[in-house]
DNA sequence: GGTTGCCTTGACGTCGGCGGCAAGGTTTAG
DNA sequence: CTAAACCTTGCCGCCGACGTCAAGGCAACC
């Protein structure tokens, strides 16, 4: 299968494959001609990059998957090293978590005493036009 | 005060500061030699501008509160404008956070069934052994 | 007058995951 | 014969908040 194929089939763009190899997450073959040539294996790649890369994960994290399942595994997160991105991730996820709980609890103060502000300064306006 | 000292009042650059006024955040006067002269209540509009971007905040979302403290008002939330904007914010970091759970929850069930995949594996693995 | 330390503008670099365009080669269909 | 539809490499653009020179002007002190 050609670039254009693959692309199509897996929902994104030969830009995008090509970038990818660029980076080294896939290798295709070459014919004749130059043209780049997937196998059918190489779908199950370009799923599981788009599917990280959809979680958050960098590139880079990939790797780890990418050549778990080139290894020959069923999926390619239970290698020893896809284990280890996935713990970190999860940390990170969440440290994030929490950081943005708070974020979104000072939101929120500074939300609520702006509008208590605005309603305290409404009502002293009031009093004065009485 | 001159852009050095602002800056490391601020706990900034004088890069930083420099941008903000390109961003038409900071509008400072000039000495007859060139130099920008701020007065001291830039320090705080500053101290307002880096508040806000460590919340996550773009600087395009800070205008409105740096016009709100120009206007006179002791603190930049309180006008209709920076209302608008912390709702809008608060939006979107609720957002953010459903998202963040999802992929959390995700990220939790990936690891456990990898692991358990390994575990199995490797209980296989030795059963062959023996 | 030389050095140091401020200041000025301007322009390019950073990070990541691509999009988009240019200039060309290949193959197929009409 | 030519147009269409693929493919190739290569390079610039994007976003955002700056960092990092570069080249030069201004001020103060010895």
């Amino acid at each position: 299968m050609r670039i254009g194929e693959l692309a199509e089939r897996a929902g994104t763009s030969t830009r995008t494959l090509r970038y990818y190899e660029s980076q080294g997450l896939v290798c295709p073959g070459r014919s004749a001609n130059g043209y780049r040539i997937y196998d059918e294996a190489e779908l199950r790649v370009v799923h599981e990059i788009r599917a990280l890369l959809a979680v958050g994960f960098g590139l880079d994290d990939i790797r780890p998957f990418v050549a778990c399942l080139r290894a020959g595994n069923s999926s390619g997160d239970v290698c020893p090293d896809s284990v280890a991105v996935l713990r970190r991730k999860l940390a990170e996820v969440d440290d994030y978590l929490d950081r943005l709980g708070a974020v979104r609890h000072q939101l929120h103060d500074q939300l609520a005493r702006a509008i208590a502000h605005r309603e305290e300064t409404c009502l002293r306006t009031r009093n004065r036009a009485d």
